[in-house]
Order: C-alpha cells, then sequence, then structure tokens
DNA sequence: AATGAATGAGAATTCATTCAT
DNA sequence: AATGAATGAATTCTCATTCAT
C-alpha cells in the first residue's frame, strides 16, 4: 500500500470494485470515451487499436483495462445504460406524468439518429450480468413512464410495455442507420406517438381494420 | 473457348451485361442464393469461403463474378429490392386500396422478423448505381400505395413519404435485432397503424402537444 | 504443376485425404520438414512465422495447410512416429532377434542425441486420434522387439514393456537435453543393457557384444 | 537513498551481494518459494505475472529482486542445487557407503516424477556462472558417492560419473514428463541399478537390497 | 523499496484478393 | 471459365520489461 492515508477515506464510488490509481482511472475513462466515439462512428467491428490511438495510450493498456473487446464493448453499454436509467429516473420524478414518456422515446431516438449508441452495441454484445441488471432498470424505469401516463390519459389503456420497448428499439434503429434529420424525426415521432394516444373509440376500429 | 456458338448470336437479356455461358449463370445465381442465406443468418461479415464452399464452387468463381466482397453484398441487395419492388407492384394493382400499405409494412416487417434481408445489408452496403435504381423504385412503390391509401381515407392526408419510410426501416430494424415474435409485432404495428390513420382531431390535436 | 492425366489414374498414397495439387503437395512437405528442423533446433514455441520464412512461403500458407500450431505440431508428430515404426518393422523382420530391442534403443537415443524430436514434441504436443494410432502402434513395435530379445535369451524374462518404454524415453530426453557425444551414448547405454540382460555370466557376454 | 546508515557496516552474510533490508528479504524469499511451486507446475513459460500475485508483490518487485525472467529462474536453479548438495553431503557422511548413490538416484527420480524441477528448469535455464558453481558441486557429490559405492563393490568399477550423470538426467527426464507412477519407478530403476552393479552374483544380490 | 500502470514487440489466426495452372 | 493455392495486411491478445508515483 503506498498512500500514507487509508483508502478508507476516500468516497468509494465505484461499487466494490478496486480503486484504480488517479492516472490509471483517468486514462480507463479516455478509453471508454474514445471507444463510445469510435464505435459509435464505425460500428463494433472497428479495431481495437484505433480507439487505443484515440486514447493516446498503447494497446496494451486497453487490454490491461478490458481484457478482451468484448469486455470493452459491455462497459460502454454498462456506461450507456446507467446514464439512461438517470434520465428515466428524472423524468419518473419530474411534474408532467403525460408527458413523460414521450420525452424520453423523443430524446433517445434524438441521440441514436446522432450516433450509433446502445441500440447497434447492444445487437452485439453478448449480454452479461452487469449488463443484464441495468437494462432490466431500464425496462422497469419505461414501465413507469408508461403508467403514469396511462393514468395521465395520454396512452391508450390496452397498450403494454413490450410493444414500447418494441417501438422504441425500432425508431432508435431506424434513426441510426438512416440519419433522420430532426424534422423527420419530429413527423415520425409524431405519428407512432399519435398511435399509442389513440382515440376513444380507437380499440374498437382496430378489432376488425388490422390486417 | 468451347462453345462453337459465337455468344453474339444468343439474345441479350441482361440489359448491356456481357452474356455468359449458360453454366457461368447458373454459377452466378447458385451464389447469389447460398450468400444470400449466409449473410441473412451470420451477418456480412460472414467469409466469402463459406459462400464459395455453400455453392459449391471454388472461391475463384465467386471472385471471378463479384469482384469484391462489396459487389457481391450489392448483387444481394439489388435482388431484394427486385423482388420487394414486385410485390409493390402487385399491391398497386390490387383491390383494396386503403390496405395496401399497411399490408406491404406488415409483411416486411414479418420478413425482417425471421432473418437479416434488406435491412441488415443496406446498413452494410455502399449503395452503388445499380443498387440505387432498386431503391428508387421502392420508394416510388411505396409512395404509390401510400397515395391510395390516403385517397381511400385509410392513412390521415398530412403524412408523407419519408415518415413511411423511417417508420419501415425502424420497424424492421427493431423486428430484425429484437426477433419480435408474431404477437408482438401485430400489436407494435397496430399502435403505428392507429397512428397512422389518425383521428378526425388528430391534427389539431398535434399541433400542440408533441415536445 | 497439373497434370493433363485424370488424378484417378494415379495412386492415392495418403489414405482417404483430400489429394493435393502437386505445388501444394510440395508446399505442404516443405512447410513439414522447415518445422521440424526449427522445432528441433528451438523447442515447440519457435514461432510459426519462422518456419514460414523458413519454407519461403506466406505465414497465410502454413495456415492454411495447418489450421492451426498444434495441427502442425502433431502432422510432425504423426511424420516422426510413422517412421520410427518402420524402423521397428525391418528389425522385427530381421535376423538378429536378441539384438532388435538393443539396436533400436540405440538408434532413437543416437537421433534424440542429434536433435528434439519425438521425445520433445510429445511431451508438448496434446495427442489426438491420429497421433494416438502412430503412439500405440510403436508400443507393439516394441513389444514384438522385446519378446523376441526375452525368447532369444538376451533380456531378462520379468522385464516388462512398461519398463523399456520408460527406460527408451527417459534415455531419449537425457541425450536430447544433455547432448551426449556418442562415447557417452554407449558406455551409458552398455549400463541399462547390461540391466536388462542381468544374467550371471553378464559381464563376460558384456566383453563383446555390445554394439 | 533514504537510510541513514552506511550499508557498509552491517555484516555481509551472503558472498559479496548487497544486503537487504528484512522485509525485502522476506519478499525475495516468498517470491522464489511462489516461483518454484508456479513453475514446476506450469513449467518456465509461466508468467511472471502469476508468480508476482502469487507471493502477494506486485510485478515491479519481482522484477526489481530480479532484473529478468532469467534471473528468476537461475535463481531458483540454485536454490534447488544446493539442497540437492546438501542431500549429497548428508548421504557421503552416512553409514551404508554402497547404497548411497542408489539412494539418492532413487529419490531424485521420486522428485522429478512428482514436479517439475531442477530438471526441466535446467534444460530451459542458461548456465551462469552462480548456477555453475553449483552445478560443479553436485557433480563432486555425485562422485563422491560413486568413489564410495565402487569401493563398497556395489557399482562396478568401470562405470564413471558421466554415466552415472547421464542415467541420472534421463531418469528424471524420463519420470517427469512421462509421470511415471511409484511402481514403474521402482522396477525402472531396479534394472539400472542392476547394470550398474552388473556381477555374476547380481540377480541374486537384487532380490532383497533394492530399497 | 514497493507499487502497478504503461509500453510495445511479438504471436496466432483470419480473410479478402490475386494469379498460376 | 473454373480452380484453389498463395499472399500478406490486419486483428486480437500476451507478456517481459520500464518507469512515474
Amino acid at each position: 500500500m503506498t498512500s500514507t492515508k487509508s483508502p478508507a477515506d476516500r468516497p468509494d464510488d465505484s461499487g466494490g470494485v478496486k480503486p484504480l490509481r488517479a492516472d490509471a482511472r483517468r486514462n480507463r475513462e479516455r478509453i471508454i470515451a474514445v471507444a463510445e466515439a469510435v464505435f459509435a462512428e464505425k460500428g463494433p467491428s472497428a479495431s481495437t487499436e484505433e480507439v487505443a490511438a484515440g486514447a493516446g495510450v498503447a494497446i496494451g493498456t486497453v487490454f490491461k483495462h478490458f481484457p478482451t473487446k468484448q469486455a470493452l464493448l459491455q462497459a460502454i453499454m454498462k456506461g450507456l445504460l446507467e446514464r439512461l436509467n438517470e434520465q428515466l429516473s428524472a423524468l419518473a420524478a419530474g411534474d408532467r406524468p403525460g408527458e413523460g414518456l414521450f420525452t424520453f422515446v423523443t430524446e433517445m431516438v434524438d441521440q441514436a439518429a446522432r450516433k450509433r449508441t446502445v441500440v447497434t452495441l447492444l445487437a452485439e454484445t453478448g449480454v452479461d450480468l452487469q449488463v443484464a441488471g441495468s437494462l432490466q432498470s431500464l425496462r422497469e424505469g419505461v414501465e413507469a413512464l408508461l403508467d403514469r401516463a396511462r393514468r395521465a390519459g395520454t396512452v391508450r389503456e390496452d397498450v403494454r410495455l413490450d410493444e414500447v420497448l418494441a417501438l422504441l428499439t425500432g425508431l432508435c434503429h431506424g434513426a441510426l442507420h438512416a440519419g433522420w434529420d430532426v424534422d423527420l424525426q419530429r413527423r415520425t415521432l409524431a405519428i407512432v406517438f399519435e398511435g399509442l394516444r389513440g382515440q376513444p373509440d380507437a380499440a374498437a376500429r382496430s378489432r376488425g381494420s388490422i390486417r
């Protein structure tokens, strides 16, 4: 132990994970940040070498922090999901219960339109335990927003969580791959939100005409 | 050259493309068919060797027909798009003008849910001139269905082609990556279709409430 | 060089394995030959790159023929064991039943003293089915020589196959690692052979008969 | 330099080697002990990191004590050889002059059968001056046992030191790589000892005296 | 003295592409 | 036209060694 102070008197913000030296943590964070950008632009098949170069470290350093490429991808995933979960919490605590879900979907699609994120990575990254937890939180966060919206009457009673998540991922993928501009995002989401709101007589109509 | 006939005295059915010997054409078609299956299952990073092996030809033969892997991917794209265009034509000529668009979207999403197709490939394949043409046809075919639906009153007047295509690609990507089951597909599309139909007072409401 | 004759009229000497083009076979053999020498000198941790360079081919060619380094090591093993088995057959068919075993051990130790061979490789190479077969043949070949020697009275009745093989591998390892010179080999083996003979009149006989 | 005392005023107990602080010496010894175990189990290609982890020190500490991996291997060698030399001395001072050599060989082979030791390490480690000294002592120790055995009549007059060492290393290598069980060790050594004795009445004596 | 993060030169393996047969 | 062996650059991952803290 090199520090003359006990590590115990520093707040441990990393949940039981061995604390890193300040310089190592900086590198780790830089690597994640660069990796996020690189994989966002080129997809998960971009080379680890490129991430290393972008972060200004040697290739070995990347592999020291993330022993496989998979591990790096999963670390990115974890970070992205955590940020989403924070957004969800904020919206759930907010004062516009009817609009929270719409706001969240709108923001997520907007992010996806800018760069590859959770959406792509989720598709290519194996879901490990760490990630699985964040993912479950995400589901629950969206479910909370959906509940509030249903109670506020801004979303039809018969809309279920699964459909909402399906629409969310679909829209993100679409925005991501097709590079929707802001206006196209707005108009496309308007249609989907309209469908979520539905009409008083929507349920009745949908019984017969679809398919 | 082993053929005793000049290639010139056979009808050229391929629009300016050099005619092939019958066996060569058979090979070409087999390669495309196998490549479609292979890339559908494993994504575009599957190896060209595997395609060759599946088609029962040597690797050199694949590269003889398609000088780069890109070219092979684009040839597949072209084929897929042509088939979609045929579907569109059939629906445009059909007798249920109000439902054609819904039917087309439903079928395409269903295919995507089964395997990687146009959706993935389009994302990874550079769009060259050949493909661009088919893509333009696709746009026009969908536009025709959309027009008919608007005229039949099953789609709101203010819905534009861009949104429809955006929803289409988004839903396909979603179905593809998340592996939606049939029931989830149905419920998700019901919401989107509801949004496309809209309500009498939808236009009014949408002015203020979105975002 | 591709022959204009059908491959069918050439004898297939490779036991059901797909026949290779002549140039490919030449390369394959050159690679094995070089690999044998390289691994003999530097041990199995020598790099595949060095083998490729020595054989005058690109690294990819080595991996085309032997998909992993293990596979290359095992191919070498197989060849070495086959050669040993041929020696055994020749000695078993020879006319000096009492001396066959001694001759074989002497030759094998002599080879080991010159370079790393079966001995080292066997230690590091996983034994797969192909190799296992040759190894079993080797055991049986030595057993045959041992039987003949026992019947000829040049080896004690109570000596068993396991001890002979143990002595054989031990002596080879020793000769290999310590680089015994010819004279040291002779004197060391004389002691072991004396132990194998183990008769009251051993001293008398040992004067003349050892090689 | 942090120490306030000159290093010169502490007694130098290690033959010209710089004296170490008590904690440093403890580390050094722990590293050697762990390294011995690790290399014994996994061979000399085991990673230095693993040794460090096992010893509970950082990798830098290992390299502080042993500037290269080679140096670490040689230090282990030296320790092993020293212990063997102690055994030799004990046997040379013992009261069974005729059996000392046999006992020593038996014990060394038994150790080799249990784990990689001197045998492997000697093969892979370059012999430096330090090691060379211990090795010379080993030779002399075995020579002493051999002399006594010859005088006691339990080993033939014409057996020379080189053959004995050759047999010793060969048997150790064999036992090491082939994993001889106790019974196989006994039977194999019986043959070799028989060869070393090599007298008319050898068979008779061997019934009782071995082990 | 100890720490442990960083380095960077390999090593094995893959695969699109070329070219002699 | 077809074959399939050869190429070699690119990629992931390892590990002895260095050096700032």
